[in-house]
DNA sequence: CGCAAAGTTTCCCATTGGGCATGTATGGTG
DNA sequence: CACCATACATGCCCAATGGGAAACTTTGCG
């Protein structure tokens, strides 16, 4: 029973870290050899190869190089649920989704992760109709989690939830296909700011 | 010259017309057997054999058989940006977005394109992951086309084309993505309305 | 009519997802 | 600690798929 409680707590269990690690590891063998030499010159093969597994294991960890290399955004999106979740319950939605959003950027930063590198990813991503597809799909499953998360806040007259968080959600890809069309003129934070206002005014 | 002026014009060649007739004819022999048969229990030859062409042929046509399903929804949505073309240059740019949409509901209408058959569409296609990122990757391809149709518009101060689109055409999708939740108890156009009615309030 | 261009088909092969069986590591239990 | 059920990795296999090359057919301009 106490194994229990460690397990359920904080220790996932060798097992679990290891999966992990070895999802992480693929995830960047793919991001590397698909920067390397172009998503559709690497295949399935070459990214198990470098992530030292069988081809067949990587199909128990992603259903295709597409997911491996949007693993990052996945687990980008889930952190940003939890944040949304954390906000204090006065903040009305649309400010806890801001605010959880320039909370992630906070972390992002003192964690080294360069927008560089970002906007590489991205540019990758947007150029690659295969990879655009499987991101959007996946940001839409997030959608409902994320209107789940902000469904008890305050919110203007009317308006429902779905539609807050997918306001949301296409203000920030908007703002990420702002950033990537030009060169590193301003921040990613500046541009999602823009982009986020724009979109809470009213268009009628 | 004069054949010339014909092929520009109104005449795309006989070659051009059995190209959409095809393309056409396929793409209905997939929505068939797909929702006959269910997505994945459809093989490409089979949908290929359906429209009496080969196999690689269909490869001329469609990337997919999703491709070759979700052919409707990109025609449709080829329209409507023909529609906006059309709004008078009076209309704001989030109006002639709602004229515009209306006016293809009422063509599809008078066309006898029963709401019942796209009920079924819809649903097959949010069940299915791989239609969904289809869908969606289709759909930003044309937010771009969108966008400038209304970038000559009429539009709130500092707000730009490509954030008014992004949120008419989110508000699209959880329009339908309500009224497939539903069982016909309203209207596609009113669910539309209302989702379109939240979109254009402010958020903050 | 004749020919060049566009389209279709056949043949082919590398890549891929996933089922099944077999090894191998992990962790709870007596 | 030894033991075993279970989860996981791997190897083998096959049907489906995308797309290149080449042969063949249709279209339509001159």
């Amino acid at each position: 029973m106490g194994k229990l409680v460690r397990i359920m707590d904080i220790t996932p269990g060798l097992r679990e870290r290891k999966k992990a690690e070895t999802r992480q590891a693929v995830h960047e063998a793919a991001l590397r050899l698909a920067i390397e030499h172009g998503l559709d010159n690497v295949t399935v093969e070459a990214i198990a190869d470098a992530a030292n597994i069988s081809r067949r294991t990587f199909s128990n960890y992603f259903d295709g190089k597409e997911d491996a290399l949007l693993y990052g955004d996945e687990q980008r999106l889930g952190t940003l649920v939890r944040r949304v979740h954390e906000q204090p319950a006065g903040s009305s939605a649309w400010q806890a989704l801001r605010d959880a959003l320039e909370q992630l950027y906070d972390e992002s930063d003192e964690a080294g992760g360069s927008d560089r590198e970002l906007h590489l990813r991205t540019r990758l991503a947007m150029r690659h109709p295969s990879l655009l597809a499987r991101q959007l799909a996946s940001r839409v499953r997030l959608e409902s989690e994320l209107s789940r998360a902000v469904a008890g806040r305050a919110r203007p007259d009317g308006v429902d939830p779905e539609v807050i968080t997918a306001a949301f959600l296409a203000a920030l890809r908007i703002a990420m296909q702002w950033w990537c069309a030009e060169q590193e003129s301003r921040t990613l934070r500046e541009v999602m700011g823009r982009a986020l206002d724009q979109m809470s005014r009213p268009f009628a």
